[in-house]
DNA sequence: GTCTATAGTCTGATAGAC
DNA sequence: GTCTATCAGACTATAGAC
């Protein structure tokens, strides 16, 4: 097994260290943005020497862009799969279910998410003036359409997919100002729940 | 005129120059967190000399407790003013569109707000816990009462003002995103007329 | 009250032994 | 590949002149 390479050129314990980094990183990062992050903490939590994440890395920059980078293509995802030949209420509710979802299961990298927004998107702007610009006028024209045709309420489709952002990502990125009101509930079933109601009111001809 | 003393104690120069650093704080504190912001960048953006800042503040910490108390105040007072003898939907409406009012008029103290949320809200966690919590637990007493008097339709009463919370607070702190995608249009406008329309369908009895 | 100068500490990154 | 040692610059805060 000694001197085993991965596909990408890299050793296993290389990719096993990267691994260590990255998870480090962003426990780090998405609390305190890039600039009140420090290396000496994404070592210390990561088990690894200062320098010795400065081997893996050429910079903290470049530990916190391959961060963000990985993770849009899961944001974008959600998205993308809304399919204007599928039954009106269900796509929409759907994407809903998905980024839930994203919420759910990786809360911290929505935290990232938000504090690269709340610092004015220096890194990511051109994607969301491009990609993501391009896919959100994409999907609110078919929700623009299905709303022409009745088949939901008239409704906003901008605003929609906005609500639709706020509403799955707070539970992740203010889950302790949610804690701290809620002491004795799983916020996120009954947010499941409470998603489909709304969205089935706000949505659905009657 | 020379010489005199405001109520507190205060020269008017003192207030003016206080002011200053707590309005360039807030700038610097909204979009950075406590940790990524620098005294430098507050002195710069106040016009002030940095040694001068820590002539009216003691450091850089009791800037940053002093804007975020000044803020709760406004950010519970919405919710308080919520009342139990008024007419339900138009209670909860008031609610948001005092939220929204607050988006639109303090979004960098919402972005401030949430950026202690991000990092666990290491400053105002009692607040949350207590203050907050308690006026929680009696507003959603009185919007259960009145789902169960069908009054409103059926609801969840704390999932609903977490989503009051969300959909008001979104337009201020993921207003880079907001901008990147909407470039033709007043987000706020909107947002106002989208926000009564989906609270209307959410809560009024047909 | 405001400044320049600087103390003392922290931070990102590098050098070099092993 | 990983470590110890350390540099150069940045940071909060203080001292002391005016």
């Amino acid at each position: 097994m000694k001197g085993y390479k991965m596909g990408n050129g890299q050793s296993r314990i290389q990719k096993k260290n990267k691994d260590f980094i990255m998870k480090a990183a962003l426990d780090i990062f998405s609390k305190y943005g890039f600039r009140g992050s420090k290396l000496d903490q994404i070592a210390k939590q990561s088990g690894l020497s200062k320098p010795n994440l400065l081997y893996y890395f050429p910079s903290k920059e470049a530990i916190h862009r391959e961060l963000l980078s990985g993770l849009l293509e899961n944001w974008l995802d959600p998205l993308r799969s809304l399919n204007s030949e599928g039954d009106p209420f269900e796509e929409v509710m759907g994407y809903v279910r998905r980024k839930l979802y994203l919420s759910k299961t990786l809360p911290k990298e929505s935290r990232l998410f938000a504090n690269e927004i709340l610092q004015g998107a220096p890194i990511i702007k051109d994607v969301l003036k491009g990609e993501l610009k391009y896919l959100v006028d994409e999907k609110t024209k078919i929700i623009q359409k299905w709303s022409d045709e009745g088949l939901i309420l008239p409704i906003h489709p901008y605003h929609l997919i906005f609500s639709i952002w706020s509403l799955t990502q707070h539970y992740a990125d203010f889950d302790t100002q949610i804690r701290a009101v809620l002491t004795n509930e799983k916020p996120f079933e009954n947010a499941s729940v409470y998603l489909e109601t709304l969205f089935s009111r706000l949505l659905k001809p009657s």
